[in-house]
DNA sequence: CCTTGACTTAAAGTTAACTTTAAAGTGTAG
DNA sequence: CTACACTTTAAAGTTAACTTTAAGTCAAGG
């Protein structure tokens, strides 16, 4: 099976122009061109550029994407070079796992905190609200904002 | 205790010129001025700019930020429309909890491949391999990516 | 009082990651 | 063979989120 640019973006759900874009920027030195010019993606392809979008979309920079690609471009002499890249991006992963856990925390605090004002009308019942009145699982996040909840 | 601009940053691990610039584009309209015109943050005001970092730090635009907190100011009429930000909030953090899930499952299996190349001195080892071959934790993602490992 | 370091603002500059535009070429269905 | 949708490129434009600069103001120690 093979794939255009169009076809690979609505895949990915990205515009065509993405596409275009990484290639020129060197994340896709792998495609090949029909006699024409025109971009021929493969099966293969279709797996690198699903691990390029995750890394991407969980916040490595492309300029980082482009040297891990070019790496693995250039055989066994890089295993070193992408092991290490590999390490680092799952160091940062399981940083951004925390924060997103943290975020989440906050977040069902809020929906708690929003679903009780609304009930009650007004905020004013969460304000004279002590701890003992919250439930127990959002202490930790109430004690981590430290003011006031809002 | 109080804080000034820069003792902010530092807890929040920004540069002082981010929370001026977040101050301009109206996400700190709750924080007071010294007589000279000096900004002295109190300590819920820091609890604020903890749930303003979060929701920035896993992809919340700063206008969506600024509407939030500007509902907050309003007071009661905004409850509905603070819970409904909060609670779009949510789904996205699931959203990207999946994402990020899939991409750490890519980072680990990405490890063992470039672990066992690097045992091996040669990726030729894995090209050879079969899915009998490899760890059954990592045929999901590879049939994921669909294509050949590399 | 004066120095010094941190604070203030407005405005311009930077960077990353695209997106758009324009002009031209490709490939396929009728 | 021609029409038409889709492809190509280079170059310019856009947007978000800061950062830097410049010119000035504030506050605490000597």
């Amino acid at each position: 099976m093979l794939y255009t640019v169009s076809e690979v973006a609505k895949i990915l759900n990205v515009a065509p122009s993405t596409i275009r874009y990484y290639d020129k920027e060197g994340l896709l030195p792998f495609v090949e061109r029909s006699t024409g010019g025109i971009r021929v993606f493969t099966e293969a392809d279709l797996g690198w550029l699903k691990t390029i979008s995750c890394l991407k979309n969980t916040g490595m920079p492309i300029k980082t994407i482009r040297l891990y690609v070019e790496s693995a471009m250039q055989g066994d002499d890089t295993i070193d070079t992408r092991l290490s890249i590999i390490y680092e991006q799952r160091e940062r992963l399981l940083e951004q796992m925390k924060e997103l856990q943290l975020t989440l925390d906050i977040v069902e605090y809020k929906c708690w905190y929003y679903e009780t004002a609304q009930k009650a009308g007004t905020e004013k019942v969460l304000n004279a609200m002590t701890l003992a009145d919250i439930p127990e699982k959002y202490h930790p996040i109430i004690e981590h904002l430290h003011g006031k909840a809002e």
